[in-house]
DNA sequence: GCAAATTAATGATTTATTCAAG
DNA sequence: CTTGAATAAATCATTAATTTGC
């Protein structure tokens, strides 16, 4: 079984927003300006590292910790509506032929568009109203994310003797997917795994180490069992 | 390195982030002129959603299966040209003088910095070595990660009073089943239990966590072990 | 000493979770 | 409540360190 997992990997894929991360900092101002007592430790770290980058200027990056987007408890707003680029809308509200297309797309087999793609739909999508890339890109995880989430839930309520939901061993290889997605085969659930774990069953432990590295976990293993000083 | 047998192929990484489109369809054709019967209800349902979005061009965006990259069985090398730009540079290899200042901005408390800083970091860094933006914007995410994951580990295993419940009574060292359920509940730190285990097929890693964490994982081990079944 | 084998570190990507607008 | 937006966690994959057998 292990060898079947020699899966070699996937292509790289984009991000794709070009030189613009979906806007990481909400109601963060910029403070261009503003130069943090921090600055100077930081200072001294540099030229202590390498005298090539003294010549960083490290003010003009420098931020305060309130702007760290999650961890700000209070004033989210009020720091002014930062930058204001939409005129009132703060976010895309699809239009009804945006949403067409993309579900056309999402039912056609797209689940995550490269770069590109996200170019060119995000380019067809402007048609019908305003849009961004971004927004593209971000349809596609919540639509996939959500797809998921309402899949796991129906299952659970379906069956709800399903405290151990089999990760099916290898007779799963071909019983997989009749009717689903093609995506369960991507990650090992985290939830599963660590259930197994934890249930010392073993099995995933197993499967793991098979999948990854073979004999040589295997004998890692044998060694360290051998090797034991407890 | 691991399993050279692995090594399959090795995509120009830091290409396609640009404009990419060769790497990205390698394996995969593109099948303009196809029109997949999933097109069709598509289609459908485009039309009944909007006259107007009938001009998308679905057939550009409609990508197969097989193309989804973590899915992909590649075999491959370059599909030829491509690359040409980094005689295998696959991904970013910071110098000193870009990790130095990149740890001066962590150190300055910047966590999590927005699209324009992302650019004048990468900017200056530009100065030492190639980079891009998005190497910034991960550097940040997982350096901001792995402190994380290093003070739970530590935390963990220098005050287990804090908020390891009581440890398992010693009767069950070898006698846990895989019916313990309740066991499970009670490490509700989930990441770090997982990366434990999972060290476990280091025997450096696995002297670490027994010393830190001793009796318990002691357990654990021994457990998994008598449960093995290779 | 050195090259192969192995481990540790970390860059890159995807999924899960959370927040909040409407 | 739905869902756009954003971050955190988990995972994969490659490279640098390090160890090991000659």
């Amino acid at each position: 079984m292990g060898i079947q997992a020699m899966k070699v990997h996937q292509l790289p894929r984009g991000l794709i927003w070009d030189h613009d991360p979906p806007s990481l900092s909400l109601g963060c101002k910029r403070f261009r300006s503003l130069a943090p007592k921090l600055s100077n430790a930081a200072a001294d770290t540099l030229s202590s590292t390498t005298a090539a980058a003294s010549s960083f200027d490290l003010k003009s990056f420098i931020k305060p910790n309130q702007c760290s987007p999650r961890n700000v408890e209070v004033h989210k707003k009020e720091s002014s509506q930062v930058e204001a680029a939409q005129p009132g809308g703060t976010r895309w509200n699809p239009t009804q032929e945006q949403i067409g297309i993309l579900e056309m797309l999402y039912r056609s087999a797209m689940r995550t568009p490269n770069a590109q793609q996200i170019e060119q739909i995000t380019a067809q999508l402007g048609k019908y109203g305003k849009i961004e890339g971004k927004n593209v890109f971000y349809w596609f995880q919540n639509h996939k994310a959500r797809e998921r989430q309402k899949q796991k839930r129906t299952s659970l309520g379906l069956s709800p003797s399903t405290r151990t939901p089999p990760p099916p061993p290898a007779s799963s290889l071909f019983l997989s997917s009749p009717n689903k997605e093609e995506e369960n085969n991507r990650y090992k659930r985290k939830c599963v795994f660590d259930e197994e774990i934890f249930s010392f069953s073993s099995s995933i432990l197993t499967f793991k180490l098979n999948k990854k590295n073979g004999p040589r976990f295997t004998k890692t293993i044998f060694s360290l069992l051998f090797g034991l000083k407890w």
